[in-house]
DNA sequence: AAATTAACGCAACTTAGTTGCAAAAATAAT
DNA sequence: ATTATTTTTGCAACTAAGTTGCGTTAATTT
């Protein structure tokens, strides 16, 4: 399935992606556009826009779903796997533009990997 | 809150634990016990390992809760941030007890990683 | 044996995410 | 420009994971 319509939930939700560099889990998607559109609704774009490459999908320390925009992932297929990073003091989510090194073990095939940081983001150090 | 009572349902949960080397979502061992005890005990048993530092939990690539015997995680911190494998093919999960480099990155704190490799099992890539 | 405390069962609840179907909106065809 | 077609949306109902409160049971302690 991809994107036929370019409708003005779906605008919204891009321009939300395009003015931030953070992540957004789809729980709080769903709660800055409570008032605008169904949580269906919300769901089904972003599957959408995932499915166009516009962004990419993971899944967040507590089990929920996640959305960022797409950079390095040109293609449809997303297959870079960089690492997100999670803030344990403000909850900001973010892409890491970092190639970590999978090494292959045992006789064990590995083609993907999830990786997800946690600490504290520049502005928290400060405080 | 620590294990104060070994009843039969904690030595249930923990043999399952201690005779198989794999990780077991929670999903999987509320249906293993469903006819033994309430899936909140289940829930509460496991929190009481973890606690003690018999087993460690991680989320799993869907988002659902797993648990693992502790190998290196000797104290009730469980700071050893080992890597989880999963097989796309049977679904097994396991512990690797492996180091996994993370970088410190920018001007962030990273004091924790989730890491979860995904791949074929060693049986499934004979098949 | 009685009292205390920890563990358990149950039911009800919360939250995330999904599904089916009818209505609305956008595009295409006549 | 109306009509027909197709995509998108809303709604309500649902599933599944995980949690909470509370009364009861069971294990220790005295």
């Amino acid at each position: 399935m991809s994107i036929k319509r370019k409708t003005k939930s779906l605008n919204a939700i891009l321009s939300v992606f395009e003015q931030r560099e953070e992540a957004l889990s789809v729980v709080d998607l769903v709660d800055e556009f409570k008032d605008d559109m169904n949580k269906t609704t919300v769901y089904r774009i972003l599957e959408r826009l995932e499915n166009e490459g516009v962004i990419h999908s993971f899944t967040g320390s507590k089990g929920l779903m996640w959305y960022a925009k797409c950079q390095t992932c040109t293609t449809h297929h997303h297959h870079d796997v960089h690492p997100h990073f999670e803030c344990k003091d403000c909850g900001k989510v973010e892409c890491l533009e970092l190639e970590i090194e999978i090494p292959q073990i045992n006789n064990r095939h590995i083609d993907s990997a999830s990786i997800m940081l946690q600490g504290q983001c520049a502005d928290c150090i400060k405080k």
